[in-house]
DNA sequence: AACTAGGGCAACCGCATCTTC
DNA sequence: TGAAGATGCGGTTGCCCTAGT
C-alpha cells in the first residue's frame, strides 16, 4: 500500500500481450518461477505478482496442453477425483499432466452448466405433462412451451416435496416429478422421465443406482428401453453388495462421508442429505452428481 | 444476414495459508 | 510471536466464438 501513496502505480489488467509474455518467460528463465512481485518492483511489467504467476501457471508453463480438449480418460479422472476430493482443483490437476487447476475448474464448470441446463429443460418439460396423461407429446419440448413446475405436489399423485431432514426421496422429488405412467419420450432426457422410485436413496446416488431402482419399479409393460454402458453394468453389479448403500452413512449423520470408501459419484464432502426443495432450481442441483447422465446410453428411437 | 444462446476460456477478485522479518 | 508481504486456491466474471434460428 505504501507504493500507492506516491505516484499512482499503474497496474495493467486484461489480456496479455506477446511482449509481456516474453518478459515474463525471461524472468522465469533467469530466476525461476518465484519472486513474482519483483517483476513489477523491477519495472519489468506493470502487472501484479499474482497476475504474473497466474499467467505463467496457466499459459506459459512448459508442457501445458493448451487448446487441447479433455480426453475421455481425463474427464473420467476429473470426475472420479472430484468425487473424492471435492472442488480441490489444484489437487485434482496434479493428477492430470499438462492441465492446470483453472483448466479443471473450467471443465467442471462447463459440465455443471450443461447439466443444469439439461435438468432445467427436463424439469420444465415434465411440468407440462403434470397430471396430464394425454400430454405425453409435450415431453418433446426442449425447454419451450412449458409451464413452471408446481411448487408442491401431492405424493399420492406421484409427486411430492422433499422436506428438510427428509431423507426419503420418493418418486416424487422435484428432480423426478413424473408420474409412473408418463410416457417415456425418446427425445427428452431419459432419467427424469422414468418415474424413478428413489426410496431411501439420497440424491448422491448416481445414475446407475437410480436406474437399478427403476428397473424393478416399472411393471413389465412399463419397462422403458434402457441400455447400459459397460461401466454402468459394472456399477449395477455392485448393487449386489449389501454394504454398498452404507457408504453414504446414516441419513441424519452430520459427519462428512468422504473419508469412507467412495464410489466415484460422491461430489461433495458435505453431508449428503436431501434439502428442502426450493423454488430456485440451482439449489437442488448442488446436491446432484454432475455425472449422473454420463453412463446412460441413449435410448434408441423406435 | 441478424440475432441469440451456449460453450470455452482467460483473467480478476477475495480469502486462506505460508513465509519472512 | 505477531505483522506484513508473498503465494496459492477457488469462485466468479466477462469476452469471444460458434451453432442454431
Amino acid at each position: 500500500m505504501r507504493k500507492m501513496e506516491g505516484k499512482k502505480e499503474e497496474i495493467k489488467k486484461g489480456p496479455w500481450k506477446a511482449e509481456e509474455d516474453e518478459v515474463l518467460i525471461n524472468h522465469v528463465n533467469r530466476y525461476g518461477p518465484r519472486e513474482w512481485s519483483s517483476i513489477r518492483s523491477k519495472g519489468l511489467l506493470h502487472r501484479t505478482g499474482k497476475s504474473c504467476r497466474l499467467r505463467w501457471v496457466n499459459k506459459l508453463r512448459p508442457n501445458l496442453k493448451n487448446g487441447c480438449k479433455f480426453s475421455s480418460e481425463e474427464e473420467r479422472t476429473v470426475i472420479e477425483l472430484q468425487s473424492e476430493f471435492g472442488n480441490k482443483w489444484a489437487r485434482i490437476a496434479t493428477y492430470l499432466p499438462g492441465r492446470t487447476d483453472n483448466d479443471v475448474k473450467n471443465f467442471w464448470s462447463s459440465r455443471q452448466k450443461r447439466l443444469a441446463r439439461i435438468l432445467h429443460n427436463s424439469s420444465d418439460a415434465s411440468s407440462s405433462s403434470f397430471n396430464t396423461k394425454s400430454s405425453s407429446s409435450s415431453h418433446r419440448t426442449k425447454g419451450k412451451n412449458v409451464k413452471p413446475l408446481p411448487q408442491s405436489f401431492n405424493p399420492s399423485q406421484g409427486f411430492g416435496v422433499v422436506e428438510e431432514e427428509d431423507i426419503t426421496v420418493s418418486s416424487s422429488s422435484k428432480i423426478f416429478p413424473y408420474s409412473t405412467d408418463d410416457h417415456v419420450d425418446d427425445e427428452t432426457l431419459r432419467l427424469p422421465d422414468l418415474g424413478i422410485k428413489l426410496e431411501h436413496q439420497p440424491f448422491a446416488f448416481g445414475t446407475d443406482l437410480v436406474l437399478a431402482e427403476t428397473s424393478s419399479f416399472f411393471s413389465e409393460s412399463q419397462q422403458p428401453n434402457i441400455t447400459f454402458s459397460p461401466d454402468s453394468r459394472e456399477l449395477l453389479a455392485r448393487l449386489d453388495d449389501p454394504f454398498y448403500y452404507d457408504i453414504l452413512g446414516p441419513p441424519d449423520s452430520s459427519e462428512p462421508l468422504f473419508a469412507l470408501p467412495q464410489p466415484f459419484f460422491e461430489p461433495s464432502p458435505a453431508p449428503r442429505r436431501c434439502r428442502h426443495v426450493s423454488k430456485d432450481d440451482d439449489v437442488f442441483l448442488d446436491d446432484f452428481p454432475a455425472d449422473m447422465f454420463d453412463q446412460v446410453d441413449p435410448i434408441r428411437s423406435p
